[in-house]
DNA sequence: ATGTCTTTGTGAACGCGTGCACAAAGATGG
DNA sequence: CCATCTTTGTGCACGCGTTCACAAAGACAT
């Protein structure tokens, strides 16, 4: 993507919608989880509940894969493991190497989770000549100097960095040359890449960032009557922010607001509808 | 059944869209960086440019706070960074604890992330009692027995859970009851809540497969054009089927630069920003 | 075979988020 | 003080995603 200008309304694509595809891996969870119970069917509400969403949604997610259900039953659990798994690709093996072996890179490294859903790790590489060698959840880690070779010779098409933000886009830069195709980034920074690939960050303290701003609306509404405000017709309300006046000093004084009130929780907040995203592509 | 029409409570309205919070820390990164370069202040198309977002999409963020821009000039670096912190509600301090000190657990803590954006690590929680009283990350594991005070002595209202699936709802159950209200779930499980609590999740293994999914239809479309294939049928059986026999083209040809075969991502891929949530309430 | 009951698959409505395009605001220069 | 130039703030349109609601499909009993 990058600055790249694909502006095109082409709405053509016949593909699932990429909500859905952000879902079958929760869909794909819970049936595997069915399927360890030796469940044999399981109907839409059964598994949406499973799965934690609306059991409407997750039949329209399924449409797009097809009809693979029966009326009056339900999902056969093992055909539809199957299918949700080849769609996502999970049928074929995924070799990835992780970029930045330290410490969220090792853990990485030691989590069970990837080979799980036929992602295996190729390779650990890191820049610190001291790592070379060393081995970690039983993979000796490889200099950066070898990434190139790595990649190639395994045929690794998925790249996890988990480099200091600093090197993370030189090292992007480096996987993509090297035939790289996707990018899990863990490294807090935009990274740049060509058209054709994909890049997926997650980012701890983003989403850390997005409870805090809930949690002080919690706090908030708990102490402060709603105030009326319109929010529509253009005209601003200055409630609570003073503004920058003209060309005045604009630096507001820092210890304004309130101290850090209690946080006797009990707020029935509303549940949360909305989701947002907390990984984008860069 | 008998959902009865409950009629929505109108939107409250008065929020910021959850799809403007979620960037809002993108933003407040960017303008850190700009800060700390001591650069007075940004247009509206640099600042997105360092956010890797539109330009209006930014102008439209911002607008939700407040007009804080001066036009012809752009924004005020300091002033910005202080609304969006304030908004964030980082202008107070959140003790956090993380539960589960295994190998993510760890690294979380040894995340200087944290520290940087108002979050405090309050304590470090293990169930293991061989773990108790070891330092990470310079604290002290406390026992899980200890929860409960923990949260309570500290005012903490925002968790981590790094425990492994298995215990991730029960470590939920208890954290919910000591007065969290706020979550970050890594563990792979679909967390149920009462309402008021808000949950975040992060999924390595989710991220990988969406990857995965993008991944193989690249190599898919390289080899096969574009086929014409409506989308809402369901007439064929098992037609649309293809099975991938062989022929497993695992990357396309790495070559070198600027391999991105002809028009490979193209048709389906959507705008510069399409994205999908891979953090949700469960 | 026919009727009943369950559950899927989907058409349609709705709301949110995105991006365009432009008027207005304000800086800057003469 | 006026003209010009830059950049914001936002009205508007559009497309995606979600949800509702129901006809149709099939299982199952009689
Ligand atoms: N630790 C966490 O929980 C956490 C959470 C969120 C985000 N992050 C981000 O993940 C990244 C890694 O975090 P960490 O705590 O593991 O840091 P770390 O310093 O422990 O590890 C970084 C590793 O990357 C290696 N490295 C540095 N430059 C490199 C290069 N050019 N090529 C290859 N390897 C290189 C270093 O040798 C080191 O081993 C950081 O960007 C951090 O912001 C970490
Ligand atoms: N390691 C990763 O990179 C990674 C990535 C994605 C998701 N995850 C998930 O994060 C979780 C932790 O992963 P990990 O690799 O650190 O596992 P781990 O086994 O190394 O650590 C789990 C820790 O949780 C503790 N624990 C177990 N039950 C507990 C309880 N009831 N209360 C408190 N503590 C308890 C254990 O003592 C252990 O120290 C898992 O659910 C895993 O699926 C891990």
């Amino acid at each position: 993507m990058a600055t790249g200008r694909t502006h095109r309304p082409a709405t053509r694509s016949r593909g699932i919608p990429e909500a859905t595809v952000a879902r079958l891996p929760l869909y794909l969870r819970a049936l595997t989880a069915l399927s360890e119970r030796s469940v044999p069917t399981v109907s839409s509400e059964e598994l949406a509940t499973a799965a934690g969403v609306n059991s409407a949604k997750l039949r329209k997610d399924f449409s797009y894969l097809g009809s693979y259900g029966t009326r009056g039953v339900g999902y056969d659990v093992e055909y539809l493991v199957y299918q949700i798994s080849r769609e996502l690709g999970l049928t074929q093996d995924w070799p990835v190497v992780i970029v930045g072996i330290g410490n969220l890179g090792a853990a990485l490294a030691n989590y069970g989770g990837f080979a799980s859903r036929g992602f295996r790790v190729a390779a650990l590489i890191d820049a610190d000549p001291a790592m070379a060698g060393k081995p970690v959840a039983g993979i000796a880690v490889q200099h950066t100097d070898e990434l190139e070779k790595i990649i190639d010779d395994n045929g690794v098409s998925i790249g996890v960095i988990a480099t200091p933000a600093g090197a993370a886009q030189q090292v992007c830069d480096r996987l993509v040359a090297a035939g790289i195709t996707s990018i899990l980034n863990f490294a807090p920074t935009v990274l740049s890449v060509p058209e054709g690939v994909d890049v997926r960050k997650v980012d701890l303290s983003i989403e850390l960032q997005i409870l805090a701003f809930h949690e002080q609306r919690k706090a908030g509404e708990e102490a402060t009557p709603p105030e009326r405000e319109t929010a529509g017709t253009g005209e601003p309300g200055v409630a609570t922010t003073p503004k920058p006046s003209s060309a005045a000093s604009h630096r507001p004084a820092a210890g304004g607001s309130g101290g850090t009130g209690g946080h006797s929780v009990d707020g029935n907040r509303q549940g949360p509808d909305g989701d947002v995203p907390a990984v984008m592509p860069a």
